[in-house]
DNA sequence: TATATATTTTAGAATGTGCTAATATAAGGA
DNA sequence: TCCTTATATTAGCACATTCTAAAATATATA
């Protein structure tokens, strides 16, 4: 079994023949999910955001400017983060007179989100995510 | 039931008493965990790092150089994303050889972003992230 | 209409991120 | 030992992100 050299770093370990890239290859370009996934994690991934996040979790629906004290932020930065998150589809808003109202998007990644959020609360700091599995 | 001003800006549209913010800024303060999840969600919230941990969940392991040439990147590039997957206990290495072997920590995160991923494989792009949930 | 409240948008500054190129470290083999 | 391979580290640049402050937009009410 031949080894394929790497274009244009010198690597000719015990790895994988050329043939064997190409369809690797292949095969994550054609995994289209995977790049919005990553948007979506990202966009999760900020700890404002993600207590934002928690909070509509928590409390179904939340204005503005209860959630910027609820973080202690200015209503702007919110609103910002805000958008972020309707833009990915996690958040939708619905207007009653001048206030607007934010809640989660009951879709398949909220919903993984909120599992993760429920198993995580009353739980030590930390404890959730690193526990090794041993199986 | 009197409602709160909200410190530096106005904002006394139909929200929460004093009371009721204090308590939920003291059980925002209380979930530890949030921040640490905001951080593995950014880790992995980067589509090269999220390519990584496709290919380490399809693949067992891999060197850095396998990966480096399955997302033509440069190994320093990829040695770099290996680093901040490691911190945060996303994958580990074992060295055989001048070869270094990267593969997924077995963990309750890991787990579950497998899960999504392998719901994500041989779907249409984008249906399951977006698919909403009605019930 | 004028004024207040609620939210959004924008510009700009500070900070963070991800890459390249160069260098460093580590292990194997001549 | 010297040279090659494999990976890691560092500095520095380009670009992205997040905040503040100011202005804009939208709605409600006197």
């Amino acid at each position: 079994m031949k080894k394929a050299h790497v274009d244009g770093q010198l690597c000719i370990g015990p790895t994988f023949t050329k043939a064997e890239f190409s369809l690797i290859k292949k095969n994550l370009s054609d995994q289209k999910g995977l790049d919005s996934l990553a948007d979506l994690l990202a966009v999760s991934g900020n700890r404002q955001r993600l207590k934002i996040i928690y909070l509509l979790h928590a409390h179904k629906e939340m204005c503005v400017c209860d959630l910027a004290e609820c973080l202690e932020m200015k209503t702007s930065a919110v609103s910002q983060h805000l958008r972020k998150l309707k833009d990915k589809n996690i958040v939708r808003s619905r207007r009653e007179k001048q206030t607007i109202y934010y809640s989660l998007v009951p879709n398949v990644f909220t919903s993984n989100l909120r599992d993760i959020l429920t198993a995580e609360e009353t739980k030590e700091p930390h404890s959730f995510m690193y526990k090794e599995i041993t199986q």
